[in-house]
RNA sequence: CGGGGUGUAGCUCAGUUUGGUAGAGCACCUGCCUUGGGAGCAGGGGGUCGCAGGUUCAAAUCCUGUCGCUCCGACCA
């Protein structure tokens, strides 16, 4: 390709809308525009990039036995009522009728047709299992569409869901993803850690997250220094904290006066943070749930709203709590609360004489003990991790660090199989659920995420997989015609070779060339100047390391393939 | 959804306080010159100042409404 037939329209300035580096690297370098909020048009370096991606992904889900298919976007309403998602997706979903008046959404995923095509078809347990993906857009209203392509409202996925005859087989097929979301995040040159998930809105149980580290990533993650653990820690389990014995001592409520948060009540009564126990509290569709964690603890909102067993939870507002019997900044362990699910996270069970709210303005109750002096309705772990806690699987130093979630792999079991009555008959010619997994990579998120992680002040760094060109040439004046000669004849036996290769054959100055090489990130440029050509060489310079090294243009094919091969 | 910011040329922005003929830099077009890290000179094209009302002799500027974009928040009482 040459640079002067290329629609690389590339920018000086960084727009003012970009906040983070994909962001602005992906306009700048002109390889995206905005269409709208969360909606962008893929111009042809991105494309070719996303298509490099996506090679890479066929190739590995094929290698795992999957097939590809392809569903509509545009999807009926009737299977989201059927599986009774159309209700809970909410806002997030785009929702649209037909000129009848019917009902209808762009698909925010596939579970709904996926299964009511695989029902129609599938009878016996000698088809399975069956994998089954496609890469298509996929539309998610978001509430809040930011940071370009890393959380678009539209967007490029490639979802993969197996259907399989027992929870064995689900095992077999999601080991499987499992091992081909490794290899493609490898193939693509990330540096990323696969890490216990919460299975969230999907819904089903065991998941992992692939997440490219990076410091700009949305999600947080822990992982341990010592062995292989890592999770999200939205999902991070942790092991009760022992605390030594001690002599209860009698229960007493004692005034404190705008003592309405922790920090306040321990320093007023002159008590170590350790020692107290405060209450977060939830509105839900399952009533009010008051969940107790140590005052330095924090709540861990998603291990409650998985507990709870409630669809969705808020904050409660202050005049609920008031008529729970209870006030807000004061709120207790102890009973005596009227329609309230009461959630202790395991730790504060082994706490002894400890501070707590009374339930009422301006008083606490101190040597509070449990067994004692109160039980809850559920006792279980609902910290959220925090920095210093142990690993609980090999009692290792956790360390955290920031992700961008690029795959997710759930199993579903027969959630959907069940909503949707897609059964098979066993060898007995008994009827048996399907049990499903489901395995969804954000293919443009990737893309995005190669770039936070491959970048410096200059531009992108694509890894050699997936850059849009391996190589550019680069004349340094294209009006000379012994540069240009020879840039044409690289340009022409590199192609030749299979080196995808972009012939930069503009009339600017060097400067303004060797700019947008950085900017758009190839992983090769090679110069062709007069010193070169006197001296009979190739100056070639490595994006990555910055290194130039020169190379005999007499057999220059086979140095540059080495080096290529290398990257 | 709540709170901030912002909307003027393709991009980055000034001009708005104090109403009086639409601006700069970059980009683009033409010519000259230049060619190893975003050169220089000369000439040129391009904007119903987000949109709709209102006030005024006169509105980018003041008032009302509305839409878009963006950031923070929507979590520990």
């Amino acid at each position: 390709m040459r640079f002067s037939n290329l629609y690389a329209p590339t920018l000086r300035e960084v727009p003012a809308e970009a906040e983070v580096a994909s962001h602005q690297l992906l306009l700048r370098a002109g390889f995206i525009r905005k269409a709208a909020g969360g909606i962008y048009s893929y111009l042809p370096l991105a494309w070719r990039v996303l298509k490099k991606i996506e090679r890479i992904v066929r190739e590995e889900m094929d290698a795992k036995g999957g097939q590809e298919i392809a569903m509509p976007i545009v999807q009926p309403a009737e299977i989201w009522q059927e599986s009774g998602r159309w209700s809970v997706y909410g806002d997030e979903m785009f929702r649209l009728k037909d000129r009848h008046d019917r009902p209808f959404c762009l698909g925010p995923t596939h579970e709904e047709l996926v299964t009511t095509l695989v029902r129609g078809d599938v009878r016996s347990y000698r088809q399975l299992p069956l994998m089954l993906y496609q890469i298509q857009n996929k539309y998610r209203d978001e509430i809040r569409p930011r940071f370009g392509l890393m959380r678009g409202r539209e967007f490029i996925m490639k979802d993969l869901y197996s259907f399989d005859r027992d929870q064995a087989a689900l095992d077999v097929s999601y080991k499987k993803m499992y091992d081909a979301y490794t290899r493609i995040f490898e193939r693509c040159g990330l540096v990323f850690r696969p890490v216990e998930a919460d299975s969230g809105a999907i819904g089903g149980s065991g998941s992992h997250e692939f997440m490219v580290l990076a410091n700009s990533g949305e999600a947080e993650i822990v992982y341990c220094e010592s062995c292989d653990f890592a999770a999200n820690t939205e999902k991070a389990e942790l092991n009760p904290i022992e605390a030594p014995a001690e002599t209860a001592l009698s229960l007493e409520e004692v005034a404190t006066p705008g003592c309405s948060t922790i920090k306040a009540v321990c320093d007023y009564l002159k008590l170590p943070v350790e020692k107290s126990v405060k209450a977060v509290a939830y509105s839900s569709d399952k009533g009010l749930i008051l969940a107790f964690v140590r005052g330095d603890h924090e709540v861990n909102e998603i291990k409650v709203l998985n507990i709870s067993g409630a669809v969705n939870i808020t904050m409660a507002t202050e005049s609920e709590l008031l008529a729970a019997g209870t006030a807000p900044g004061y709120m207790g362990v102890l009973p005596g609360k009227k329609g309230v699910t009461v959630i202790v996270d395991a730790s504060v069970m082994n706490m002894h004489n400890f501070v707590c709210g009374a339930d009422k303005k301006d008083s606490h109750y101190i040597n509070v003990n449990p067994g004692r002096d109160f039980k809850p309705d559920i006792v279980t772990d609902i910290r959220l991790i925090q920095e210093g806690d142990c690993c609980q699987r090999c009692g290792g130093k956790l360390a955290k660090a920031r992700g961008i979630e690029v795959g997710q792999v759930f199993k579903l079991h027969t959630k959907y199989s069940e909503k949707l009555n897609a059964t098979f008959l066993d060898e007995n010619g008994k009827e048996q659920l399907m049990v499903m997994g489901c395995y969804g990579i954000g293919v443009s998120r990737t893309m995005a995420a190669a770039i936070e992680q491959n970048n410096d002040e200059n531009g992108i760094i694509w890894p050699l997989a997936i850059a849009p060109y391996q190589a550019v040439v680069v004349p340094v004046n294209a009006k000379n015609e012994e540069q240009m000669t020879l840039a044409e004849k690289i340009y022409e036996e590199l192609s030749a070779a299979g080196v995808e290769t972009v012939l930069d054959d503009r009339t600017e100055r060097a400067g303004v060339k060797f700019k947008d090489a950085d900017l758009i990130g190839y992983p090769l440029r090679i110069t062709i100047g007069p010193k070169t050509i006197e001296e009979g060489k190739l100056e070639v310079k490595i994006r990555k390391s910055g290194a130039v090294v020169f190379v005999e243009t007499d057999a220059y094919l086979q140095t540059l393939q080495d080096i290529l091969n290398k990257l």
